[in-house]
Formats: structure tokens, C-alpha cells, sequence
DNA sequence: ATCAAAATAGCACGACCGTTCGTTTTCACC
DNA sequence: GGTGAAAACGAACGGTCGTGCTATTTTGAT
């Protein structure tokens, strides 16, 4: 599921059977799929430690063999969670954002889909998040995938931030990873006080601060056109939407 | 350990044997506090749902049935190490703090405190933290154990923010919660980053940010002195720290 | 020194875990 | 329809978990 069409993905990472899939069978595939979706609502609610062969097995009316034999290990099958979560976010957040204009609509419109996405979605954390968390002290290949994906996505965030300065809507001293850390802790803030303390407001406290961080970093007016964006041209431009 | 000094709790909790402790022998008030401090930097490490009696009695060198006898349940055992994190933090942090001015001074205090805690403290993350993210789905006493202290300890930082609004040294048309929700966000993205990420500046990173959210709620000048505090008079004091 | 109570150890249990292996069913293709 | 590979199953293994029991040791007041 949402396995192609991802573009925050290395290119071609998982792409060896051509499609149309000549050797697999596709019945593999599909219910390696179904699998994965309900680990990935598993994983939501329990944690990606929490999650359990056995209770993905009852869940999907599959034995645990059969299960299992889809991943080889449960570490394997984390780490699989973890990529399909990172291609849903992707594909829900990243990518329509991406089609706004460049500067601070296209920024305004990656926190707002965040924002609705940790809020709105009452069941099922955010798994950057309970993942963090919970792999902060957890060597090993999970944490690696884990870090990986943080890290492309935050490093997007971050473009998106460097984009609105070069064009003219924040000012040109912010710093990005400043302001990236500052609104970054509206999220966290906003998952732990709708999940965890069940706040009722926390959505709109969270798009508030987003506005009082963004008005100390807003450009004065002025900008927009004048004053030549002082870093280099626009000169090597990336195709057409940036691999995340 | 730190147990009828805490001054974030409500007066006398555990204060059934007067001291002394006619019936219930010292050693083992003594052991038990001794396994509690290995189950707390435990659960500082592997979360509270990682703590597993068995670990914990490889690491004090006893048998698996002499940790038990000492909580009666590993759920005992959690709220357990819930109670004296929270009795450790207020120690450390809350009571501090509040032996400094009234207003902003100690304001700046709890949260100076706080960051400190949060990023020296690589290894040992903070269980408030961890333990919101690992039972914001799981109900039962020990989430409700940790939601109560989490609110107090909330609470506590509200009352402080109050009462720097009523010194005049934030405007007084500061939102206390929403001003909470933002720092508290820093708090989190400042975990995020120095445990998760890894990143060396998170410190300087969490402490730019409250300035940052500071100077929106500061009030501008004046203040101090003039103007008289608006809310009620300075009528009925509590006694000497107030209870967390 | 004595003795009851408290503290700790030892052992076993049932449950669940991830994993392995051999068998059986299902599917795509000739 | 037969065939061979892929997929799913079922049972079992070794391990750890929390938790009861019953002894045994330790403790502190007499």
C-alpha cells in the first residue's frame, strides 16, 4: 500500500520486482499489505514495542507462522511498520503541502496537515513520536530506521523554512533549526496534551503558538519583491518535487 | 528516600507508621527504598513498561520473590516508581525554585531547573515524559497515577505564570494555559532532540525558545511597581510553600 | 539468649513471547 | 486438469514474564 507512489523515499529503494510482479505471487503482497496496515493501527495504540506476532496474528484470523513468515523477524517487521508509516505521511502530509506555493503557504500548509493529523486522529499516535520516545535508548536497526525518517522529514521542514526566508516572508536572520525546534515542540506539546491529558483545546493551542512563533520570525512587511534575495540565484533547481 | 520531605504532595500520604516505625522493621523500608532506586534508573532507561521484576532483582542481587513481597504487583511497583519520581522532582526542581522571588525570578527558576534536568541528564530520560507517551492509550491506575502528578505539577508551573502576572511582570492579558502549552512544547522538543536526536545545542536551543515565548508575554516596561495588581488584594496567603 | 514477626529465598505454575520446522493448502501457469 | 512453487498452517521449543506457594533466614525488641 502507498509503496510506489511514496516520494519522500530514497528514488527506487524497494523497487526490484518490476511490478506486475513476475516471480512473487501477487496474493503475498496483498495480504503482506492487510498485515501491515493492522500493524500499523497496532503499533499506533501499543507502541512499536508493544506490538506483538501474536496479537497481529488474532487480529488478522492468520496463524503466526503465517504471520511471521511475511518479515522473517518481528525486528524486521518493525522497522517494515516504521517505513509504511513513513510512506503514509508522506504521501498524507508532505506531498500535498509540497503543491502550495513556495515560502510560508507551502510551510503553513505542512504544520497544518500535522497539526489536523496528531489532533484530529484521537486513536493512533504518531509513531515518530511514541517512537522516539521509546527507542531514545534502544540501539539496533529500529532505532536507525526510525532516526532516518525523522531526520527526512525534519530536514524538509527545515528546506521549507530556508524557502520562505529566501523568498521574502521570514526574515532573512531567522534560524532555521531554531524556529524548526520551537515549532516542533508545538507538535509534541499538542500530542501529549490530546492524548494524554485528553485537553480538550490542545488543537488550538498548538495553531496559536504556531502563530506567535511564526510573528517573531515574520518578515517586517516590505519584502515580497524588492531587495534581491541575497543568497546565491536560483540557480540549480531540483526537478520537480524534492525527494523528502 | 525523599519520602516525608516532599512538598508536592498532598500533606501526609504514607505517614501511617508515625516514624520510628514501631511495627514494620527498618530493613526493609530500607531495601525497598533501594530497590526503588534501581527500578527507578530502570524505568528511566527501558520506560515503565520495560520494567521487569527479573531485571530488577539481577540488578539489586536479590531473588525475583524478594522484589515482590515489596509491592505485592508489578502495577504496585509502577505507581511506586511514578510516586517517588515525582517526590525526587519536586525536591529537585519544584521546591528550589519556589525559595526564589515571587514572579518572574521564580518562573524562570522551575523552567531553568527543568531544562537542566531534561538535558544533562542524557542517560535516565524523564519518566513524566516517557510514561505520557507509553499510557496515553493504556488505562488503568498507573496511568492515572502519572496523569495526577503530571496535572499538579502543571498546575504548580500555571500558578507560578499567575503569579507573575499579577507582579506585572507579564502582561496581564496573558493566557496562563496557552503560555504553558508553549513551554511545556520546548521542554518536549528539547527531550526529543538530546535523547532521541541526539543534537548538541538542544540546551541552548530550549532556553533561546523561552525567551523567545517570554518576550511575547512580557510585559513591556513600566510594570514593577506601578499599577496596581488589578486582581484581588493580597488576602488569603498559604502558609509557607504551598503544597504542590 | 529467646522468640515472634518480618524479610528473603526457592520453586513451580501458567501465559505469552519470537522462532523453527514439516505439512498442507492455495494459486498461477502450462 | 495437472504441476510446481508460493503461501499459510499447526505444533512444538526454549525463554521470560508475573505471580502464588512454602521454607528459611534475618531482625529487633524482650
Amino acid at each position: 500500500m502507498t509503496d510506489a507512489t511514496t516520494i519522500l523515499n530514497e528514488p527506487g529503494r524497494d523497487a526490484a520486482p518490476t511490478a506486475t510482479a513476475p516471480r512473487p505471487l501477487m496474493k503475498g503482497r496483498q495480504t503482506r499489505a492487510a498485515i501491515l496496515d493492522a500493524a500499523l493501527a497496532l503499533a499506533s495504540h501499543m507502541g512499536l514495542e508493544g506490538l506483538s506476532i501474536g496479537a497481529l496474528a488474532e487480529v488478522t484470523q492468520m496463524s503466526k507462522s503465517g504471520v511471521f513468515a511475511h518479515f522473517g523477524s518481528r525486528e524486521e517487521l518493525q522497522i517494515s511498520v516504521v517505513r509504511e508509516y513513513h510512506a503514509k505521511f508522506s504521501d498524507e502530509i508532505f506531498a500535498p503541502a509540497m503543491r502550495e506555493p513556495r515560502g510560508l503557504p507551502r510551510l503553513r500548509a505542512l504544520y497544518d496537515r500535522w497539526f489536523k493529523r496528531v489532533s484530529i486522529e484521537i486513536d493512533a499516535g504518531c509513531i515518530y513520536i511514541s517512537g522516539a520516545v521509546e527507542f531514545d535508548d534502544r540501539p539496533g536497526p529500529v532505532r536507525d530506521a526510525l532516526l532516518g525518517m525523522v531526520q527526512t522529514w525534519q530536514n524538509a521542514l527545515e528546506r521549507a523554512i530556508r524557502i520562505a526566508i529566501d523568498a521574502g516572508h521570514l526574515r532573512p536572520d531567522t534560524d532555521p533549526q531554531q524556529m524548526l525546534f520551537e515549532v516542533h515542540g508545538l507538535i509534541l506539546a499538542l500530542h501529549h496534551d490530546a492524548r494524554f491529558l485528553r485537553r480538550p483545546g490542545a488543537d488550538a493551542r498548538a495553531r496559536a503558538g504556531f502563530e506567535n512563533v511564526l510573528s517573531h520570525y515574520l518578515a517586517t512587511r516590505v519584502a515580497t519583491a524588492h531587495a534581491a534575495p541575497a543568497k546565491a540565484a536560483p540557480a540549480p533547481r531540483k526537478p520537480r518535487i524534492a525527494p523528502l
